[in-house]
DNA sequence: ATAGTGAATATTTAATTGATTATTCACTAT
DNA sequence: ATAGTGAATAATCAATTAAATATTCACTAT
């Protein structure tokens, strides 16, 4: 067995454990038996359990980006219609991860907590799908903005209701997709290219 | 003393000292002793400790909505300026209120989970001001919208990243003031009315 | 009647200490 | 050399209990 391999073994079996069970309560020695190996082996494979976990985190991260990112170069979809499902995704990816295992939550405070690094990159790479979804818009003569940084960073700032994981739990589903309908249409209505650039 | 007075003035202390060292650390023994009376002598003002917080809790808001009041009632603003200064004083004077003590955070926390509705009446408040802010420029023909509840609600949630406790404390207030503006700018894209109201 | 109190009781916190658990390491097997 | 282990150490957690604190109440003074 490959040594990648058995890191991914290694993942697998942790993140089984910190669904049901929560990052706190899952022990190296669990994970490590449901992989027929002592706890001290992992520590060949992993520098500790939160090195686990932040595999598993980039892991979910990466998987809402490939969402993100298929949503940007769907050309089937008009600029607008790329932005609502932009935003709606975020939305439903993110609520079912802690709808389907709220436990994850242990998660998000671990990484925001000691790895601050992986969800600023997560930010900036969100940042980057934005801008290029802008840009199309723009290029099709859809959308009509200034600055394409400073507009990009609007829009990220504006649906924060929609992926950020403590406020999430503040409306069920139904609610939150009616509000991101709403501000959805209100920042749609800013960026349509028949508007003034300027006032 | 009238009845009334003695209250403010055990809210006042608890303010002080709420502030100074947070909630949970500071007792009723210390309040009283501020006030120069016993402990068992503040449960003839207030129900318990959190009644007092709860009062002190609903003012800093009351502060608040004042603030907002006399943008929306103030005439010598264009409805984009008293959008933008709407925005803009609520991020400023929570910002300052936790910048200036902390410790209030603490009593953020237990509103929340013990005095839900006091946040839920504060967001109803701030909705009807910004439906009246709304219908002032439609008025003037500054702004075009369709369903004016919709439009507040959706203001209310984009500008979500400058009134709410948890992610004020992500950025420091220059980053915060920076990314307000862009989303003012492109709130106010959508709202003004030379847009079709329809796509 | 109203404002106030001290002492009693009920909850909450804080400190202690005894497990658990994470992590390291010297070692074995291949 | 590489994969693995058991046992040692260090850090955390959990149960216990002692101490503080919130809250109630029977009572005093006005």
């Amino acid at each position: 067995m490959k040594n990648s391999e058995i890191q991914q073994q290694i993942v697998e079996a942790a993140e089984a454990r910190f669904k049901l069970y929560g990052y706190q309560k899952t022990t190296m020695a669990e994970i490590a038996s449901d992989c027929q190996m002592s706890a001290a082996n992992l520590y060949r494979y992993f520098e500790n359990k939160l090195a686990i976990a932040a595999v598993l985190a980039k892991a979910c991260l990466l998987e809402i980006e490939h969402s993100l990112s298929t949503i940007v170069t769907n050309n089937q979809l008009s600029a607008s219609e790329q932005l609502q499902a932009f935003v709606l995704s975020q939305l439903h990816r993110t609520y079912h991860y802690f709808d389907a295992a709220p436990k994850l939550g242990e998660l998000v405070e671990a990484m925001t907590t000691q790895r601050p690094e992986i969800i600023e990159a997560h930010r900036q790479q969100k940042l980057v799908l934005l801008k290029q979804l802008l840009q199309q818009g723009q290029a099709t003569k859809e959308f009509a903005f200034d600055d394409l940084a400073e507009t990009a960073d609007a829009i990220h700032s504006a649906t924060l209701l929609f992926y950020f994981p403590l406020t999430l739990g503040l409306y069920p589903l139904a609610i939150l997709e009616e509000k991101a309908a709403h501000v959805n249409q209100l920042l749609l209505r800013g960026l349509k290219s028949h508007n003034e650039a300027h006032i």
